[in-house]
RNA sequence: CGCGGGGUGGAGCAGUUCGGUAGCUCGUCAGGCUCAUAACCUGAAGGUCGCAGGUUCAAAUCCUGCCCCCGCAACCA
């Protein structure tokens, strides 16, 4: 009897690899990860996608100072982002590659699309040429005198003739979709703040953008005019698609296509507000339902950058605090949406505060109960059910309430009050006097912490699904603790003899979460 | 009138959409406890929520005006 699995498509974006991956990426990543597994744990059909942006000018550039063919650079970096990816446990569908030929194929036909649609033209593009560098540049990619940055030359006024995409034709289909909720396309935006700069940005006008390059080699070629080739808009952004099967896989398009949710830096939001959306009407493929942007982090109050060199490396992350610690500190540590400022100080901080003190302490104080009174045995009585169901039900609706949203600062907020919870609940029921004097109900009482935990423990999955399972274990529940979420989250029955049984054995475990003293 | 973000107890932040006991973490002070990772639990001190008006029975929250701080070249989530 089991039920029809409703998709869920989440994507990030795909990662420039003229860069390596450092924390700002890990922070989309991880939390669209998160979502993904908060999902699939309430049973949705999940699929996520990221990947890596592999094409333009930079790359060539930065291959050729490195001596690489772009292609062997792009090998290289996207193997950065997979290894990075795969460092902090990130449960990806696919991860595409804008190299890949199964991408080539969905750039010719958007572009052949548009183009039959007649949606392209060409125009003659005049713009600021350096001859040193053989490429063009905009007036913001120049020094204040108007000069380039590497030859200190005057570019000249050139001209080249691109093929235009008519982006202008849709501003108000896009106004529309982005301020009528109750339109059957309607495109939310979120955080609020960055929509209105959309909206007011939109209301201004929109100018038709270049989609081909004569200059560059590195891309796929128009399929109508083998000269050029696909600028980024459509190279880059039609990803998307690409992940889910367009073209050819129509089953697997069908299934998943529009993304339930695409997450971004807000740095890239108006490209994903309007021209994806735009290219979408252009080819007839239904809007993405939700674009959700977040902030940049600042270190110490500094931007981050390559120049000053304050750039997190996420395997400095992972040596400091782990894997899974990481994934929640990141995660957490500001309201997704706005900007925020970190410091290792705040990290490590925040870790010795929820995690260590709080959750860990939690672990190793009934873990050792247990050893102490009950030798590991889980006692065969029946719980206090009270304990339990009240840390379910504020775990319950605080995850309802925070995780469609993002708001994971908040979600985190929640488990630490569950975590509490049970602390504050072990200083009133005194176990180390029961331990003396009744029992039977010092039984009662340690049984009921581990009830307590588990549930606590399955809603960690999806930010740690590494401890929460061996926080399982050491609470002597048994089942696959996957499966036991799901099955708890669709219907939220904690049974009689809860999820770590009478008679079972617990685990002693190292330490989860040792102190950091030192900064 | 360029755009946007922000100004909340000592520090860092939430709360502002849909007005009604000002919440969290850290720090300070005083207690408690010993099962535990010098942890955990309880209590206290500390805020006219940037300023000035207005609306209201009631404003951090709505309206008006003002002051101050930050970002808006590139790298870049």
């Amino acid at each position: 009897m089991k039920e029809k699995q409703i998709k869920f498509y989440i994507t990030t974006p795909i990662y420039y690899v003229n860069d390596i991956p450092h924390i700002g990426h890990s922070y989309t990543t991880i939390v669209a990860d998160i979502v993904a597994r908060w999902k699939r744990l309430n049973n949705y059909d999940v699929f996520f996608l990221t990947g890596t942006d592999e094409h333009g000018i930079k790359i060539v550039d930065t291959a050729k100072d490195k001596a690489l063919t772009p292609k062997e650079l792009c090998d290289r970096m996207s193997l950065k982002f997979i290894e990075t990816w795969k460092l902090f446990n990130i449960s990806y569908t696919d991860f595409i590659r804008t190299t890949e030929y199964r991408h080539a194929i969905a750039v010719e036909k958007i572009m052949q699309s548009l183009f039959d649609n007649g949606l392209i033209f060409k125009k003659k593009y005049e713009g600021l040429y350096c001859i040193g560098c053989e490429r063009f540049y905009a007036q913001k990619d120049l020094d204040e005198n108007g000069y380039c940055y590497f030859h200190k030359t005057k570019p000249l006024l050139q001209s080249e003739e691109n093929y235009f995409f008519k982006l202008s034709y849709f501003r108000n289909k896009l106004l529309n979709r982005i301020t009528d909720s109750t339109h059957k396309e309607y495109m939310e935006i979120q955080p609020e703040e960055r929509r209105n700069e959309i909206i007011g940005k939109l209301e201004l006008g929109l100018e038709d953008v270049s989609f081909s390059r004569m200059a560059v080699k590195w891309g796929v070629p128009l399929p109508f005019d083998k000269t050029q080739t696909v600028y980024v808009w459509v190279d880059a952004l039609i990803n998307y698609a690409t992940g889910v099967g367009y073209p050819e896989n129509k089953y697997k398009l069908q299934k998943y296509w529009p993304a339930d949710i695409h997450l971004m830096a807000k740095d890239i939001l108006w490209f994903h507000c309007v021209i994806l959306p735009a290219i979408l009407l252009g080819v007839g493929l239904p809007l993405p339902k939700k674009i959700y942007s977040h902030g940049f982090f600042t270190l110490n109050g500094y931007k981050m950058s390559k120049s000053l060199g304050n750039i997190i490396s996420p395997k400095e992350l992972v040596d400091k605090y782990g894997v899974d610690a990481s994934r929640y500190l990141i995660a957490t540590v500001m309201p997704f949406g706005s900007d925020g400022n970190i410091s290792w100080q705040e990290l490590t901080l925040k870790y010795n505060t929820d995690l260590a003190n709080n959750l860990g302490n939690l672990i190793s104080r009934i873990t050792k109960m247990a050893e102490k009174y009950f030798n590991l045995c889980i006692p065969n009585v029946d719980f206090d059910l009270k304990l339990t169901k009240n840390i379910a039900t504020i775990l319950k609706e605080g995850f309802i309430k925070n995780m469609d949203n993002m708001q994971l600062h908040k979600v985190a907020e929640i488990l630490q009050s569950a975590i509490t919870l049970v602390n504050r609940q072990i200083e009133i029921d005194t176990p180390w006097k029961l331990a003396k004097t009744d029992i039977d109900k010092l039984a009662i009482c340690v049984y009921s912490y581990l009830q307590a935990v588990d549930i606590i423990a399955m809603y960690l999955l999806p930010f740690m699904p590494t401890i929460s399972n061996k926080i399982w274990l050491i609470m002597g529940a048994s089942g696959d603790i996957n499966e036991i979420a799901k099955k708890y989250f669709a219907d939220n029955i904690i049974h009689k003899r809860g999820f770590s049984k009478g008679g079972s054995r617990m685990q002693l475990s190292e330490i989860l979460f040792p102190r950091i003293n030192k900064l």
